[in-house]
Order: C-alpha cells, then sequence, then structure tokens
DNA sequence: CAGTTTAATGTACACGCGTACATTATGGCA
DNA sequence: TGCCATAATGTACGCGTGTACATTAAACTG
C-alpha cells in the first residue's frame, strides 16, 4: 500500500507493521519509474558538465570537489544526480531536460558568458525551472548563483606581493567570458590601487587556465623578468601558474628566486610542484553542496536571507613561491 | 503519436511529416518519466563511485579519465550516467538499483575485494543485472571485466629500472583488496626473476595509494637507500610515487639522483612534479569507453570475442626519476 | 443511545506513453 | 470486377504508482 511506505494520512499502528511485514515477504521493492512517473518528478538533479574530449583540458580537482559537495546533499536530500555532459556543437537545451522531466533542478558548472548559454540560462529562468550556478555570475541576471569572493582572493594574494616589496606583479588571467576572470582583474587592480602602484595594462596576460597556456606565455614573461619589467606574477589559477613555472624553469627563471608567484585554487598541483605554489584556497566542495541545498532542501532556505547569490570567502595560503 | 517518433511499423511519408509539424507547433516534447515507464526502462546507466568524504584522498584523475570515457559511450547509446556514491558504512546494496528500475546497467569503479563487495556482486549476477567492472578482476567469477595489464606494466617499470643498472628494486604496493596490487606484485616478481634478481620481502612495502601513505614511508625507504639495500623504487601508482618523492627530499634524498624510480598512472602529477615522474600510461579513458560499450552497445558486442574479460595494454614512459 | 466527528481503510482513476490488435485504405493480379 | 495481401491508421489497454474520494469503523458528546 502507497499510504505506509510514503506515511500519508492516518493509520493503525497494527495495519502499518502488517503491511511492511507483507511487503518483505513478497519481496517487495517499489518501481521507481511507476512512482516517479505518478509523481511527475524525477528525483533526479542534472550537473552540467562542460564538454571534454580531452579530460586534461580542465582542471579535474576543481570538478570532483563540487561534484562530491552536490552530490552529499542530493544524497542526503534523497535525490540522484544525473551528469549531463555538455555538447561540443554549442547545443545546450538545458530546458528540455526539465520538459521531458528527466531532472527536477539543475546545477550548471563551468558556465560561460557566452552567447549561446546566455540563451539558454534565459529559457530556463524564463520556464521557471530551478538552477543555479557554481562559480559564475551574470551579475545582469539575478540567477541562483553561488560563487567564491574572487575579488577579495585575488586582492589578498597581489597584497601579499606587494607586502614582499614586489612592486612589478604581473597578472595571468583566464579567459574574459569567465565573470571570475573578471573579479580578479579587479582585486588585482584594487591591490596595486592600495598600495598606489599604477595599473599598466601590458602586465596583464591571458592565458586559457590550463597548464599548457601558462607554459607558453613563459616566453614572453621571461622577457619581463630579465628586463626587471616584473619582479612577481599572479596567475589565475595554478594550473597555469605550474605550467609557468615549468617554462620558465627552462629559460633558468626560478619561482620564489627570480620572481615570486601566487597561483589561485589550492589544488593537488600546488602541493606537489617544486618550490610549493602559493596559492588561494577556494571551497568547491563546500560551493556545491550549497548549490544544491539551495534546490533541493527547503528547510536550509533561510528566508531572512532571502538573495540569490551566495559569495563564499576564500584565503590565501602562503607557501614557498613568494 | 508514438509511432512517427520512434519510427516503428510502416507508415505514409506525408502523415510522419504531418504528425511531426503538428507536434513541433503545439511544442510537444516526449516525457521521458512516462516512456520509461512504458518501456519499463530507465534508460540510465549506474556508475558506482567510491565513497569520498574527503575528493582529496583518492585520485580524481583516475575516476575523471574513466567517467569521461562511459560518458561518451553513454551519449553515444542514449543513455543518461547516474552517479551512484557508494555508502559510508558499507552497505551496498548495487541490486536494489536494478530492482527499483532506477538503472538499466551498472558500472561498478573502485571495487574493491572485500567480503560485503564481493556479496553485492554475486547478487548482482545471481539476479541476471548486467554489470561491469573497471580495473578490478575476480578472477574466480568470471563477472564482465575491463581491466588493464598491470601485470605486463609492472614487469616493463621493473625491468627497465634493471636495465639502467639497479639491482635492489624495492617496491610500493597498494592495498591487497585491489586486484591491480596483486598484479603488479606479480609483474615485480617476474622482472626480477628474469633478470635473476632474487625476490626479498623486505623490500616490498605497502601503502594505500595515498601521496600521504608514500610520504609516511619515506622514513624507512631512506635508510635503505642509505645502508645500500635499494638502489631503486617501484611504486603503484603516481600518488604515492609523489609522495615518496617528497618524503625522501626533506631526507636529503633526490629522486633520479640518489635513487631510481617509477611510478604508475601517468597522472597529471606525474608531469608536474620535477624531476618528471617516469611511470606507466593506463588507457583509463579508453577502459571506460569499452566498459560501457559492453553494457551497452549491442552492435560491439563481437560474437568471437565471447571472454567477459578485456585486458587492455599499458606502456611505460620514461622521464626524469629513472 | 442516537448523532456527530474523526480515524482508518477501501476503491477507482489518472499519469502519458508503447504496443498489440482491430480496422480500414491501397494496390496487385487474374 | 472481385479477391487477397499488405500498407496504413485507429483504438484500447496495460504499465505500477499516488491520491482524491467514498466508505466503514471507532470514538466522543450530550
Amino acid at each position: 500500500m502507497s499510504r505506509v511506505l510514503n506515511n500519508v494520512g492516518p493509520m493503525k499502528e497494527e495495519t502499518r507493521k502488517r503491511v511492511l511485514q507483507a511487503a518483505a515477504q513478497l519481496g517487495y521493492v517499489p518501481n521507481a519509474l511507476a512512482q516517479q512517473f505518478a509523481r511527475r518528478k524525477s528525483g533526479n538533479i542534472g550537473v552540467v558538465l562542460p564538454f571534454v574530449p580531452k579530460v586534461h583540458l580542465f582542471s579535474t580537482y576543481y570538478f570532483s570537489e563540487i561534484l562530491s559537495g552536490i552530490g552529499e546533499t542530493a544524497k542526503r536530500c534523497g535525490y540522484d544526480l544525473l551528469l549531463i555532459f555538455r555538447e561540443p556543437d554549442g547545443a545546450r537545451d538545458y530546458a528540455k531536460l526539465f520538459r521531458t522531466q528527466k531532472i527536477d533542478a539543475c546545477i550548471v558548472l563551468g558556465s560561460q558568458n557566452v552567447p549561446e548559454e546566455r540563451a539558454a540560462l534565459a529559457e530556463l529562468k524564463e520556464g521557471g525551472f530551478p538552477f543555479c550556478l557554481v562559480n559564475q555570475r551574470y551579475d545582469e541576471e539575478q540567477y541562483e548563483t553561488v560563487d567564491a569572493d574572487h575579488f577579495d582572493g585575488s586582492k589578498e594574494a597581489v597584497r601579499h606581493l606587494v607586502e614582499q616589496g614586489k612592486r612589478k606583479v604581473a597578472f595571468v588571467n583566464g579567459p574574459a567570458q569567465y565573470s571570475n576572470s573578471a573579479d580578479r582583474l579587479l582585486g588585482y587592480k584594487a591591490a596595486l590601487s592600495e598600495a598606489s602602484i599604477p595599473y599598466e595594462e601590458q602586465l596583464v596576460y591571458v592565458g586559457n587556465y590550463s597548464r599548457k597556456s601558462g607554459y607558453e606565455l613563459a616566453g614572453r614573461m621571461a622577457e619581463g623578468i630579465h628586463a626587471g619589467c616584473i619582479d612577481a606574477v599572479f596567475a589565475g589559477n595554478d594550473r597555469m601558474a605550474i605550467g609557468l613555472i615549468q617554462g620558465l624553469r627552462e629559460l633558468e627563471l626560478e619561482a620564489g628566486q627570480h620572481y615570486a608567484l601566487v597561483g589561485y585554487d589550492d589544488s593537488d598541483g600546488s602541493r606537489i610542484i617544486s618550490p610549493r605554489l602559493s596559492t588561494v584556497a577556494v571551497p568547491f566542495y563546500e560551493m556545491g553542496r550549497i548549490a544544491a541545498a539551495r534546490l533541493l532542501d527547503s528547510s536550509s532556505r533561510n528566508p531572512s536571507s532571502d538573495t540569490n547569490l551566495d559569495i563564499l570567502p576564500v584565503s590565501f595560503i602562503n607557501r614557498e613561491t613568494s
């Protein structure tokens, strides 16, 4: 009987036990498909991941952490995780997943501010489908978002470099379609301004958050270091920082010696590279947990904080490269 | 009309078009829940992942690669990926996922040869539920399995060390509940035997595949190196090798200089650490692809190869530590 | 004890698709 | 034209739950 299982309506304790025992004896298990169909809920929360033909290209650390956080909350709320790899050809019909009832809610990871993505998200909002972005803001759109304070993290990182006496801090940023890239640039500028160091555009480099892109910037950066135009580097993530270390090492330039360096993410790699990389720790796991709770856990929806944007604090970690 | 959509039975081209157009005009989207219910297929393939309270503890590289491979095949076959985090308390009722129809097939990652796991897998087999193991064999049980040739990989790795003139090769193995640990031990022994080097039990150390466990073995190993009982180390995975490098470095012992070292997995870390780690590349992505194809892609089921065990080749990669 | 409320249980139907079967249109053939 | 085979379409029911509503049992009230 559906009622004892779902504990709906009043019932005699004895009946309840009788039904439960009969179910156990018959080896009854509810059919999830029929339940989902009758309830018109899939019980799934979709997690959109960037398309990754070569998985090496993206930070497995970053996604693993967030995914684990989402998983924890989902399990607690009785939901399952449906993995959705974004299409390579730019087709991102997130709304269809809702219309076909495959998912009840959705968390979008690695979202980029490009036209197709904006359209897809706008369609979700239009349709009233519950979704949440992680680590990407669209300030003009008021979407549910869980972000980290990359402005502050970057400011702290650069401030640290300045406090070490560095005055010529280069910045290796990521692509502009990520809001965290913009945040870091602002933090970088703020820290410089705070120290009355003029901002110089030619000290800002752009990679794509891959190790390779950091590696490939080493040549240009080496010139600056040799010329005395650069005495420190702040990289937008650890992977680029690590690429940079490796590229500059081939040019006889050592991090923490010929130049100071701070990365970002506190990834595994930052503890593996030597010298150990100073970096900024981001609570990715926590961000995943919160994003899922926002969507699933009504009890955690605090009516007083009716904001749709969470910005979690980050923390600078001083190691050997700065 | 269900028939035009599923292309079943004969129909006039004109009717077909008419129906399609009407559907488009009405904005019709099939309800996946109802489809699944009517077809009695969820269209989901479950992927069981180890429980990871602290995700740092397991190799994100390893799982990300396999997961991506599974995802590729699943998408190609029209299946979705349902993530299943194994319960922390040892409860692993995989069969229930089938009975409730949540999944149509299942891939078990990080499977360990322990009683609860064996029972859970036996129950799956008993129930006739399609599942596949990746990177873990149960030789006595004839389960569908995709593994890599860790015997050969280990033999190659140790052979390489021997060819460098090393005669006292220590081995840092992982826990015995993983078949690949046993495979590596066999490969290690085979390579020694090939070179007429007697096997010495005290040269075999055991960690748990974490970086920390490698780090913690450094003390004991340093004694052996100083005493001349060890001139090379073969580690069962890169993470332990990296931990070892870091631990031994603190004791003034450098990989590739005071001792030769070979890791295993060809993970990102092996390219990040310096000196760059010699290692063994494992086609994890491919293993995921094949495992999923085994379960989903009937066209790939080659009748001539009716074996239920795939063992993929691995390849030694020589870098700076050996 | 009848009347009234409330607890407990029985019952029937809807959910939206797939599909087996019934029915009707079409074409080939002599 | 009549007959049959086959193509094409119409139709009704089943899938296994959840749930609204009907029905019956119990409890309470004056």
